[in-house]
DNA sequence: CGCTAATAGTTGCGTTTGTAACTAACAACA
DNA sequence: TGTTGTTAGTTACAAACGCAACTATTAGCG
């Protein structure tokens, strides 16, 4: 086998996405990890709570395409610490509404600013062209 | 909180990056699972084996940037399915090297070859400048 | 030599995850 | 009304993971 069948790893375009991924929420997630022990999903909950308000758990697991057991159980957690609350709907008692207290705005606060800090310092060699043009590529193909 | 301060998810690199990377593994992953009921850490030391030959587990760890104990288990896994073999090194007993078995080996050309459609079809819609410039501007973020 | 430190790899244990099966509430429609 | 299907969210269980502690071997150096 040569390497006319054999291509780089680093050619592969999924591999290069998940070395970059991961090397890029690194520093974000030992943040909030260490500083308020959550997980990934629990931040993207309350991200999503604090960035567009009160909304369900299945709304979350859609925008954020999580899968539902990830987001109850990361609800759950959250509540837990006091830093959401949730209260079911009374035009269909099926769903609830999921909205942080403001313990939960406090720490959404600290977590974006955080975010936008360690997202600056991660692309700062960047050209806001670059930065552009990668934006772009990376949401088509996110978008599959 | 408004939008001043508030940048929105789709903005932050980390999460786009894993968004996309998901998004690109999934088929992939799907393929390799469902055929060789393989992880991902255990493809990935195929290919290093079958791409680079022979090398000890803790090359791979460093090569790949994964943990040794993932390896550690991913070895034992393809040893148990006869994908690879192991043996002491005389020189220094602590190491073993590993390498692919003939079986193993057609699993590898297998592997890459469907890995090589997978990326091609990913990319299809993509012009090779965007692919060289996606490419490069993901390696910088990996090793960071 | 003999002691301490370092290295390759494994294992135990608690945490997190994925899958499927479950409950509770509602919808649709005969 | 009753029956069947769907939906929001939870839970049980097994698989996978991360971390720290472990074994075995070698290196460094008095």
């Amino acid at each position: 086998m040569d390497s006319n069948d054999t291509f780089d790893l680093k050619d592969f375009m999924p591999y290069l996405l998940n070395q970059a991924a991961e090397t890029s929420s690194r520093d974000f997630e030992a943040y909030y990890k260490s500083k308020y022990a959550m997980l990934r999903t629990e931040w993207r909950v309350i991200y999503h709570l604090g960035r567009y308000g009160e909304m369900t758990a299945k709304d979350i697991c859609e925008r954020a395409r999580v899968h539902k057991t990830k987001v109850s159980r990361a609800v759950r957690a959250l509540e837990d610490k006091r830093y959401l609350n949730r209260k079911r709907m009374s035009t269909d008692r099926r769903n609830e509404a999921l909205a942080l207290t403001p313990l939960g705005d406090k720490i959404f606060a600290d977590l974006n600013a955080e975010a936008k800090r360690f997202d600056a310092q991660l692309l700062a060699d960047f050209s806001e062209a670059d930065k552009a043009a990668m934006r772009q590529l990376l949401n088509r193909i996110a978008q599959l």
